[in-house]
Order: C-alpha cells, then structure tokens, then sequence
RNA sequence: GCCCCCAUAGCCCAACUGGCAGAGGCAGACGACUUAAAAUCGUCCAAGUCAGGGUUCGAAUCCCUGUGGGGGCACCA
C-alpha cells in the first residue's frame, strides 16, 4: 500500500499551485486567437459579459465556470475557440453609486472593472485578453452612434410622443421590459406614466421576423427562452374592421380576432387615453366633455398595478357618439373605458359581449344590450365541424343567455343572428367574414402584436450620447460619422441627482452647439442610450475590438459568426436577447452580415442560492466568492459548480460540498505524484480491466459536455480515479501502463473543470506545459467491448434469472439458452408461452398465459 | 384565467430516451493507520421512482387524471 502520511509526502498545496500557472499561462498564453493563419476549424463560445457593479459573485463563478468548460473542452477537440470578454460598463449604477459616494462614475466603474479582471485572472477563465472591451470607452460607444445614425437613415430610430414608464425614484423613461409587474426592474419602485418624446427603434417592424425565427433555434435553446419571446411578441391573428363614425370624416379601424362575431357587435370602446377618445369628445356635448375629463383624470392617476388587478370593477363613460357597423348598419354607442389600451391595436374595438368576457362585463355594469351570434349547443350538428377542444355544451336555454349567467361564449358553435355566417362554424365564420369585409372594402385579415417599439432615451448621464442636434425650430439633424464619437462631457461639475431631465442638459458646453445647416444656436440631444444597445451587438466588436474605422469587420463576422454558444442567464430571456435578435437582423438586411440569428445555440445556467433562496446582503445569506476561493481553491469551486447538478439548474450552496471537491482533487492529484512509469510508456501493456474504465471515458467525455451534462463528465472522472487508486493500492501497481494511461486521462478531462490542477498532473506526469493545449484522445473501440454481459431473463415482466454471456451472441442461441435456466423454468411452470422477446445480449422476456 | 417545465435513497443528483432503478457526491456507520485527533485508505448502509389509472412481453421513461413545487403571459380585443 502507498504511503499517504503527511511526512513525506508531497501536499496537495493549491495556494502555490494557483500562483506558479497563472503566470504560466501569461507567458504561454494557450487562449490567444490573434493568429491569422490558423488553419483549424472555428468556434465562437461566449459568455454574457458582466456588468462591473463590483467584484464577481457566485452568479459570476458559476457562469464562468460553465463557459470555461465549453470553451476549453472545443480547443481540446482541435478548434480555433474564440472567447471573448469584456464589460457592459455604462449603467445605472455607476451614476447611484456616483450619487451616492461624490465619486466620478468612469473611475468607479473603472475601479470594478480592475478587480473583475483580476478576479477572472485567478478564477482561470480561457478568456482572450486581447480582446477585451469597455462600452463605456469612446472607442466602443462611437459605433453605437454609428449604429444609431444608420437606424435613423432607415427610419428605424424615430421620435415620437407618448405615453411611458416614468421611475420616479430612478427619474427616468423604461422600456416596456424594464417593467416587471408594474414595477421598476432595478429599484423596485411602482413605475408611473407619462407622456414624453422619446427617441424609439422600430423593433415592432421585425416582430414577425423575431417570431419566425424563433424556429431556427428550436432544440438549440431552451425551450423555456423560446417560449417567453414568443409571448413576449405575442401575435395574434384576426382582421381590422373599419367604422364609419357618424359626424366624422374617416373611418376607424378596429382590430378584433374574433371577426365572425361581427353581427353581434352592440358598442364600440375607444382607450380613454387615445387620440381618437380626444376627438370623439370635442365633437360631443359640454356634459360628456366634463365627465370624460374626469375620467381621464383617473385613469391617469392609476399606477400600473392597479391597471393590472383582475378582479376590479369595469368604468367607463359614454361619450354620445356612434359608430355605424359596416355588414348590418346598426348604431353603435360609443364608450371611452380603460380596459381598452391605447397602444395595442388601433386603441379601439368593437364590443360582442356576448362572446367576449370583458366587454360583457361591462355591458352587464351598464346596461347595454347583448345578442347571441354563436350558439354553442347547437355544435353537435354533424354537418358542423368545429374546433378541436371546443365541445358543444349541453342543450340548455340558460347557457344561451350570458346577461343572466355572466359567462360569456367563447367556445366554437353555430352561427346564428349573423345573415350570411349563419350556420357555419367559428373557423368557417372568420374566414368567411374576412371575405366579406375585403370584398366590401370595409376590413381585411390583419395581425397585431404585444410587442411595442423599443424605447431608447433615458435621462441619464453615464451612457452613448445620442448623436443628434436639435435646431431651433425643432428640426432634427444627424450627425455625420466623420464627427463621431461624440464623447461624454466630464462629469465634474455635472448634477448628476435624478430630476427628470438629463445630466447633460445641464452641460452647457457640450449641449451648446451651432446648428451645423445655418449657424445658429441649436442643442444637442441630452439623453443617452438605454445600454441594451450597448450589448445588441457587442458580440460582433470582439472579432476586431480596436479597429477605428468601422465598428466590426464583415469578413471576420463571416469566419466567426454567428456565435456558437452563448452562455448567461436566464434574467435576459426576453431583454437582451430580443434586442441582439433584433439588431442582428437589422445588421443583415443592411448587409453588413450574412447571418440572421446572433447566437446559434444557448445556454442558461440556474442561480446560485443559499438556503433555498436568492442571497442578498439584506437577507444575511451572502456567500461571498473570494471567501470560497480562499478556502477551498479556484478548482474546488469551478468544480463544485460543474458537479452540483445539470447546468440550468439553481445551486443551493447549502446543499453542495466544495469541501468534498477539493478532497477528490487531491485525490486526483495525488494519483499524479504515485504514477512511477515514464511518459511514452506503450500503454497497450497495461492493465486491460483499468483501460478499459479509461477507454470508456475517453468515449463517453464528449457526448457529455457537448449534451451539457458536465455533472455526469465529472462522476465519470471520480470512477476513473477511484479505479486508478484501487490499482495503484491493491491491484496492478503504480508502475503499469494503464495507470499512466488513466492518470494522464483524468488531467486532461479535469484541464477543462479544474484547470490549476489539470496542469499540475500533467507536469507531474512528465509533460510539457499546458495540458490546456493538449488535445483528447480517442478512444479505442476494442477496449469498449465487454468480454461478457449479463443477459436477464424475465418471465412475465419479473425477472427470474440471470446468463453471462457474450455481447456478440445469437438472439437464437440466447432464447435457447435462457428458455433452459432454472429460473425461467420454475416461473413458466405449466403456464403455455405466448412470446418471446429476445433484445441480445441484454434481456429475453418470456411472456406466458394460462 | 391561459401556456410551459419539474417530482428517483435523509440530501444533491445518474439511469444508453421503453430493457436488471445507481454512475458520482454529501451526510451516516464500521474498520485500518495514529499515543490521540485530523488527513488518508478501505468496507458498509440505504429508495422501488409523488398518487391513481392506462398502453406494453416489459414503464422512472409514453398517454390520461390528480397532488405538490417552479416559471412565463395576462382587461392584449
């Protein structure tokens, strides 16, 4: 048996271990990818890059953990694997903390981003430190504005006014996806509304695209990802339906996926905040305009969260206006009521209460009339076909009256009180009707979209200026890209306090200029970009983060992109994700790219908990990294976040043991130091049953990482080594073949999850530094094949004995054989046999009756 | 309200996608080494797969129903 005792054998000392490869690895640089004439085959693994509000996190560590193996596990497969870093440095923070602390926002943000680096640098992430950029430095954000100017020469970056959401206590516009349950996303504040002029992109033209597509990626990203963008898109299908107004000279569109209930239409809704509520109302009487102004009012005041409640009572007011429906004539009075929305569809809609919850609802509150165009009992007409899912209801005459049982049909059934519909069913109804009403010139199919334009302002300092001035008479005029970047004044002596208006504005310098066209007096724009722009597109900047003349190379987007695996997550399911989709789409139909989508395949890691929730300096389970890094080592953790379960799953740091990871890394090492064979050793001599243990991991590793199973890879390689010690201890010996063979095996699959270690072995096994260059071995298929396997034998689904036998035998030879087991015997007893099932060499089942 | 995931030893998780429920780890028990402890090495322990039904020769795996947990969307016409 080896000795272990601490005496005299060497520790396992991953302090110094860490030290002596970090400045390996800086002399050595294995992760570089600045070679041109690099011939092997490329891949592209990126790791959504941080935000520098301080040092790393665990959130950080498992994600870069993760990364880490994917992009060190194609290297070793023999790829060109770029992996990039850098940092998404313009923000909120910065200025809070710059608020907060008098504190410059670039020195702080500065600051963070040294020890983020440093922290990376120790961590052992493969990154490619050539590579790194800052979207807060000019030369990054120059070709924001860049990309700003060619949104707007297409009429993709437009200005408009409108109702927003207003953070009060952050004093600042958001996005729609900035907005979580009414609230703030950052500060947890209830988000007001406003009405602004606002600078917008038009991400609503792509939304069929940013759909469609979603297609491509299906089983690349998570199925979870994929369907929160297409609710978030969230398409619906119907058709726009124009009515005359009486007293007015257009007509007003309105768009309704149920067109076949046309007929049973009995009030229009207008959003009271609409223009078209405005107008309607100054065409009305003085008792109708002072009662929508009160209406109005409220409305206004009410918070997104009050909107939002289900269960509240419907309002609204008459406005004593008509509309006039286009396939009967009929008059239809016209309200203004809140839970119709100004910004979905046309901010209009055709009220069927009888069919539609909502608008029966508010019938039944105001008294006005509902009439039955669907008859739902009367589906059970063969001649009828009607939807999969939408049973008839049973005959009954109250089912039939919605005012009575407040329910509304929204099933399938047969049209009735609907002239020409009648009789078919809903889908032959919508159909129909679309016909009609292209054939009348009054509508047409038609499909609208949740989705909104993506709101770009923000009222803050630390951010892209927007490269815009505005003359004196409001006139809008771009700026040339000769004059970019336009840079960020100092902040010194800049208010930088939240009051609603942009820090810059009160730059006079800066926002001072002479209007470029005529020379006088003209500002510039003083809001800043939402820093999503930021990041839609940063992916494609790392293939050439210091070119000055152009804000990436087209030829090398087309040998790296688009990225092969992106890893971050899941926060940015809708966010960031959306956004780079949509920029990168943009990008294509410029032609400055021939790909459509950014990131070809996905990967979002779980949280990092503490006792079962999210940690939080408030909550007092805060697990601070650099305390894990101190105490178990770099390797324990990258481990312990690779082995704690499957990737996208949250990790309760409760219920992992780091402790137990560094302890099988000194095993693992140990196995390094008791290896007595030279390197070079054939290892067709050694020990087969320990090859073979080796052979399957070297078969097995790949499909496993690739599958994201690295949980699986690392119990694989704890088999291997605890295979290895058993040899060494009580078997072949430190001196066989095989175990050289195993040992060099666990460095080189260890080299991807605990690389200080990896690099150790393999130096101490007698080879030239980094085993992080060092490729996989394949496996050999002869190694892979047992010499026997046990062959069940079942009997009516229980199992009653055993065969060993060979992999290679005849399923004829195996019933034969298994029909004459004891065990098969005493079961069928003088039961007949019925069938059997022979699936050699690994099972015969018996099935009998009687 | 609509849609989507998940449920396996005390705990974290595997199981060739229908073929003997266990690869690995934690925790636990015992032993070796030690004056002792730690470290190390070794041995052992444990569920019949949330519940009920169905398909099948055979189900953790496929299909229904329910329970429990997680997530997304939601007055979106």
């Amino acid at each position: 048996m080896a000795d272990h005792s601490a005496d005299d054998a060497p520790e396992y000392d991953i302090a110094r271990i860490q030290q002596k490869w970090q400045a390996v690895w800086d002399e050595l640089q294995p992760f570089s990818t600045s070679d041109p004439d690099d011939t092997r085959p490329r891949k592209y693994v990126l790791d959504m890059f941080p935000y520098p509000s301080g040092d790393l996190h665990m959130g950080h560590a498992e994600a870069y953990a993760l990364g880490d193996v994917i992009a060190r596990y194609w290297r070793q497969r023999g790829y060109n694997v770029l992996h990039p870093i850098g940092w998404d440095s313009f923000g909120l923070p910065a200025e809070n903390a710059a608020i907060k602390r008098g504190v410059d926002p670039l020195a702080w943000t500065y600051e963070n981003i040294a020890q983020q680096k440093k922290s990376m640098k120790l961590y052992a992430a493969s990154f490619d430190w050539d590579r790194v950029l800052h979207t807060s430095d000019p030369k990054y954000y120059k070709w924001n504005q860049w990309l700003f100017l060619k949104m707007y020469e297409k009429g993709l970056a437009y200005r408009k006014a409108s109702w927003v959401n207003w953070c009060p206590f952050d004093q600042t516009v958001l996005a729609n996806e900035q907005v979580v349950d009414g609230r703030c996303e950052r500060c947890d504040n209830i988000v007001e509304k406003k009405k602004l002029t606002q600078w917008y992109f038009k991400i609503t033209d792509y939304a069929d695209r940013l759909l469609d597509d979603l297609e491509q990626l299906e089983g690349h990203w998570p199925s979870k990802v994929l369907s929160m963008q297409r609710n978030w898109i969230g398409r619906s299908t119907g058709a726009d339906v124009e009515f005359e107004i009486e007293g007015r000279e257009d007509k007003v569109p309105v768009f309704t996926t149920r067109p076949d209930t046309l007929f049973g239409a009995t009030f229009m809704v207008v959003a009271p905040d609409s223009e078209l509520a405005a107008e309607l109302v100054d065409g009305s009487t003085p008792d109708v305009q002072a009662a929508f102004a009160e209406y109005l009012k409220a409305v206004q005041k009410e918070t997104e969260i009050d909107r939002q409640d289900a269960s509240r009572e419907k309002t609204g007011v008459f406005l004593d206006r008509y509309a006039v429906n286009p396939v009967n004539g009929e008059r239809l009075p016209i309200w203004a009521a809140d839970y119709v929305l100004a910004d979905y569809g046309h901010g209009a809609i055709m009220a069927v209460p009888a069919h539609d919850q909502r608008d029966l609802d508010f019938a039944r509150k105001f008294g006005l009339p509902v009439r039955v165009v669907v008859d739902p009992t009367a589906a059970a007409d063969p001649s009828i076909e009607t939807d999969a899912g939408d049973d008839p209801v049973a005959s009954d005459a109250t089912v039939l009256d919605p005012v009575a049982t407040g329910e509304a049909l929204v099933g399938d059934g047969r049209m009735i009180n609907s002239g020409p519909l009648d009789g078919l069913s809903k889908r032959d109804a919508i159909a129909r009707m679309i016909e009609l009403l292209e054939e009348a010139g009054t509508g047409r199919a038609a499909k609208t979209y949740r989705l909104r334009d993506w709101l770009i302002s923000r009222q803050r300092f630390w951010g892209t200026p927007i490269p815009i001035i505005h003359g004196a008479n409001g006139e809008l005029i771009p700026m040339t890209e000769d004059q970019l970047p336009l840079t960020l004044p100092p902040s010194e002596g800049l208010d930088l306090s939240p009051k609603g208006t942009s820090p810059l504005g009160g730059a006079t310098d800066w926002v001072s200029v002479e209007n470029p066209l005529d020379g006088t007096p003209a500002r510039r724009d003083p809001d800043t970009m939402d820093t999503f722009v930021d990041s839609s597109w940063y992916y494609l900047r790392f293939l050439n983060p210091n070119d000055d003349t152009q804000a990436f190379d087209p030829a090398e987007a087309e040998k790296w992109g688009p990225v092969d695996q992106y890893i971050g997550g899941v926060t940015h399911a809708i966010l960031h994700l959306l956004y780079a989709r949509f920029i990168t789409k943009v990008l294509f139909d410029m032609g400055y790219i021939t790909f459509t989508e950014p990131f070809t395949a996905l990967l979002n890691q779980g949280m990092v908990l503490m006792d079962g929730s999210a940690m939080s300096k408030s909550r007092g389970n805060l697990v601070r990294l650099s305390d894990q890094l101190d105490e178990h080592g770099v390797d324990a953790v990258r481990l312990t976040m690779a082995f704690a379960g499957p990737p996208e799953d949250d990790i309760d740091w409760a219920d992992v043991a780091p402790h137990a990871s560094a302890k099988f890394l000194a095993r693992a090492w140990r196995l390094a130091n008791d290896v007595t064979s030279e390197p070079g050793i054939d290892f067709s001599t050694g020990d087969v049953a320990l090859r073979r243990v080796t052979h399957r991991l070297l078969a097995d590793a790949p499909g496993l990482i690739e599958g994201f199973k690295f949980n699986v890879a690392v119990a694989r390689i704890m088999e291997l080594v605890n295979a290895t010690r058993k040899a060494i201890d009580s078997g072949v010996g430190p001196a066989d073949a095989a175990v050289r063979e195993a040992t060099e095996t666990v460095s080189l699959a260890l080299s991807l999850f605990a690389p200080y270690t990896a690099e150790e072995m393999w130096e101490q096994l007698g080879h030239q530094p980094t085993v992080a260059s060092a490729l996989w071995r394949t496996a050999d298929p002869a190694l892979l094949v047992e010499e026997s396997v046990t062959c069940v034998v079942q009997v009516d689904g229980k199992v009653r004995d055993r065969l060993t036998v060979s992999p290679d035998i005849a399923a004829a030879e195996l019933e034969r054989l298994a029909l004459d087991t004891g065990g098969a015997k005493r079961a069928i007893g003088e039961r007949q046999i019925v069938n059997v099932i022979v699936r050699a060499p690994k099972i015969v089942s018996i099935a009998t009756k009687g």
